[in-house]
RNA sequence: GGGCCGGUAGCUCAGCUGGUAGAGCAGGGGACUUUUAAUCCCAAGGCCGCUGGUUCGAGUCCAGCCCGGCCCA
């Protein structure tokens, strides 16, 4: 737990003048109040006057147009104390918001986790780590925008509410649409709208949002959380292992300036290239490949595995990958070739139609993504969906999506990308709840 | 779903083997004019997560439930 000390350092004449929650609260903020005053002991430029404070004239702080945020709005003359700090003589003082709650103990600030994820306006109002947390977070996504800008994708917008639900493995949340009196879908995934797009010309493509999945959390999991998914005609599943190592690179020298960063204890590396590793090699390597079900199953039991729930073969590897392989990717490794009955959306490999041109990407024990060659064959498309519908949480399948594939989709390489983990990397917080404004809550 | 830990003032926390709730900070009033969380005085502030039980008496013991954290599944 990250115990949070911030020190107010409160120049004498304009605490005095300004004394009060409201300024104590917003002091280090932007606000121009903070900028006259001393501020914040971590910044050692607010030391200095910023421009002009030794001109006698006329200063206006924080004053806004409409009284309505929640500053006080000193107005006074630029002064300086008997020490010399820089400081404000106030000639006259507006208060513009009420506090009739005393903020949070402005020692030991608002550690408790629960009320930190409840009352995040509170964490971010007293915890300097959480506000670059968050503020961090921004940036990646603006620098996510700006390599994929850049390299002439198009941002779209795909529909949220969903009449048939697909693009991956997941329990989606249901609602209604009482016009049409019909259940709705919110969407586990963009991929069939956003390949429809690529079938409609538009090949470079990504949609930044939302996806909703009906599970519980976890460290890495929100039931709501926000993923890029992009999708590049005329290019296979390599290409896009490189543009991702490109983004991904891109993204944290912009926000970091590095690509050096500290995640769950390890340092780990995310300039390209990353480790490339086949999923059978991984396997192998924990001794658990083999195409028997029986085997698998067999194996995983001796290795105090619960396989109870898992019902097909490819349950099983998945189990085998999350309890096994996954934890010991913690440099960035892309593992690539999965099997083909994992994979509803990925074009077989040449060489072994049971395998498929698909990759995911872990740093630090945690998958980002996702990607592949996208199935460009309608009728493949048709059968993998026949094939792999029958599983609960499998692949609803959506032959609206395979009559697009008929009109002829160009070989597509896509890929889907964790926004909220690779904030955790960036930042590195342990936890997903930590990177995100609202983390879901049971109802108080 | 299971195990462990926690929920007491706005915040951070005390409260031993049951005896009727405390501190620091914040907030209010006053004094002081002393920068580096920390001057002094005064007053105020509590469904001790909820419900039930044991007991003369429960923040404390017991049971169930709610909320959160960590670990496991």
């Amino acid at each position: 737990m990250r115990v949070r000390r911030r020190r107010y350092a409160p120049g004498r004449a304009d605490a005095e003048a300004l004394s009060g929650p409201v300024l104590r609260g917003r002091r280090s903020r932007r606000g121009g109040a903070a900028r006259a005053g001393p501020g914040g002991r971590r910044d050692p430029s607010a030391r200095r006057p910023r421009h002009g404070a030794a001109r006698p004239r006329q200063a206006r702080l924080p004053r806004p147009r409409r009284p309505l945020r929640p500053h006080p709005a000193p107005l006074g003359m630029p002064a300086q104390s008997r020490r010399g700090e820089p400081s404000l003589a106030v000639a006259r003082l507006e208060l513009l918001a009420k506090i009739r709650t005393p903020l949070p103990d402005t020692f030991h600030g608002l550690t408790d986790v629960e009320q930190r994820y409840r009352r995040r306006y509170l964490d971010l109002l007293m915890n300097e780590e959480t506000r670059a947390d968050f503020e961090l977070r921004t940036r990646v996504v603006t620098a996510i925008r700006g390599y994929l800008d850049g390299e002439g994708f198009l941002e779209v917008e795909t529909p949220i509410l969903q009449p048939r639900y697909g693009g991956g493995f997941a329990e989606p949340f249901v609602t209604h649409y009482n016009a049409l009196d019909t259940d709705y879908y919110l969407r586990i995934a963009t991929e069939l709208y956003l390949k429809r797009l690529i079938v409609g010309g538009l090949e470079r493509v990504y949609e930044l949002g939302k996806d909703f999945r009906n599970e519980g959390t976890s460290y890495k999991h929100q039931p709501e959380f926000t993923m890029v998914e992009w999708y590049e005609a005329y290019a296979d599943y390599r290409d896009t292992m490189a543009r991702m190592e490109e983004l991904v690179a891109h993204v944290a020298r912009e926000v970091l300036g590095r690509t050096d960063v500290e995640y769950r204890g390890h340092s780990v590396d995310l300039g390209r290239p990353w480790r490339r590793l086949p999923l059978v090699d991984a396997l192998e390597e924990h001794g658990l490949w083999t195409r028997d079900a029986d085997e698998l199953r067999r194996r995983l039991g001796d290795r105090d595995v619960d396989t109870s729930r898992d019902r097909s073969w490819a349950d099983l590897v998945d189990h085998a990958l999350t309890s096994f392989v996954e934890p010991s990717l913690v440099e960035p490794t892309i593992l690539h070739d999965y099997p083909v009955e994992l994979s509803p959306f990925a074009r077989a490999t040449d060489d072994d139609p049971q395998l498929v041109e698909r990759f995911e990407f872990y740093v630090g024990g945690t998958e980002l993504g996702n990607a592949f060659s996208e199935i460009n064959d309608p009728d493949e498309q048709a059968a993998r969906f026949e094939e792999q519908s029958g599983e609960e949480g499998g692949e609803p399948g959506d032959p609206d999506f395979v009559e697009a594939l008929r009109y002829g989709m160009p070989p597509t390489g896509g890929l889907g990308l964790g926004i909220d983990r690779l904030v955790m990397v960036l930042a590195g917080r342990d936890t997903i709840r930590d990177v995100v404004l609202f983390p879901a809550l049971r109802p108080r």
